[in-house]
DNA sequence: CGTTTATGGATACTGATACTATCCATCGGA
DNA sequence: TCCGATGGATAGTATCAGTATCCATAAACG
């Protein structure tokens, strides 16, 4: 398959997928001569992954960069490599929260955990975030949103554990981790329009 | 209040203040002649929701003045102004399935919502997110994940039922539709941070 | 075999977003 | 009175995500 034809079989213009090239979103085609590469199915798999997570889930480039070189690098152990994946996933954000609300924060967040017995990594970036946020509700004089924690968390477990289980099902190790990615992020986009969905039906009963 | 101690209060730039107020962001002070205005409590209250908005949860500059808008428009039915404000919580996404995968998806949907009983907009931007969502499962090969629908909708059911709940039972209609807006917005970045903590607890037990 | 079209690679340009910087006439406080 | 801050306008900057152009070469067609 020569780029044209790539660009036939995903309906992405011939420019944006060198951009995808020079930028390492997407592997090299293999080299016959100078000016000629020969592209395969992987590519193929490997561009719809790249724009579903940069069009649907507005993950920027710089990010889906990270997620592909997880997905290739798969001389190291299986669970290293899905590790990677799992970190690759999370975006950092700004801190933005003064540093008595985050003190404050961190003790729920630390009490929450204890309380539903999650052992997590004390310096990860969702733990970071999860402060960041809950020191936010407090500066924006959203006290009564703490107390949502549990069951946000309890409900999360709910599915999580179902998730593990599958992902753990799939026969092949880059299905594996494919599919921690598409799981995850993808996932992400389902819940929230499940939550606005649900918001939305529950409070149109309520007021009518 | 002058511009310069709003800035002191926030930890926002004079500049960067400036700016919201020209993309309209913020509401113009009380202006006591051409070049002197008065803050008050409510714009540091903005702001910081503002900042909030677009450092934590990475909203759009141009998506935020949608919410703020939403916010100040207290002319209209209470019931009204949520929706309005519940609307501008939703992102705009390209669409990038195919349309078989698309009609498929569809269909799957709108039998998960006749499953849970959930009354929704047929044309919402939350259903179109969701379908073209499950559209892109199906592109990618991961029908697997489409039976996770209904674990998802009810595991989001359940802390939904408590939110509506919350949100009702505020006592002014600025802080219920301020609270809608931090609940839905925040919220999200809550559930998708513990979802990754759950899954980093969950695995890691499962691997050790 | 010659001509048109496509290709890989490099470099330059574009439009959108989110600020920053500068300028200026005016105002308020020491 | 005079210096720094203010409101408002306009211009400049950095980053991001592509697009566009150019070129020498290679393949496809008549």
């Amino acid at each position: 398959m020569r780029i044209g034809e790539l660009s036939r079989a995903t309906g992405i213009p011939v420019p944006t997928i060198k951009y995808y090239l020079r930028e390492g979103l997407l592997p090299a085609g293999e080299l016959s001569s100078p000016n000629q590469a020969a592209y395969g199915e992987a590519h193929v798999r490997r561009l719809r992954l790249v724009r579903a997570l940069v069009d649907l889930a507005q993950v920027p480039v710089a990010q889906v960069k990270e997620i592909v070189a997880s997905l290739d690098a798969d001389d190291v152990p299986l669970h290293d490599q899905i590790g990677r994946a799992h970190r690759a996933l999370i975006p950092a954000r700004k801190q933005t929260a003064s540093a008595e609300a985050r003190e404050v924060a961190t003790a729920e967040v630390r009490e929450l955990l204890q309380r539903r017995g999650w052992q997590v990594e004390a310096d990860g970036p969702a733990l970071a975030t999860l402060i960041e946020t809950v020191a936010t509700f407090h500066t924006l004089g959203q006290q009564n949103l703490v107390g949502f924690l549990d069951a946000y968390a309890a409900a999360v477990e709910q599915f999580t554990e179902l998730e593990v289980e599958a992902v753990t099902a799939h026969p092949t190790r880059d299905q594996v981790a494919e599919s921690v990615v598409i799981g995850t992020i993808l996932g992400e986009t389902v819940i929230s329009s499940l939550r606005l969905l649900a918001q939305e039906s529950i409070s149109a009963r309520r007021w009518s």
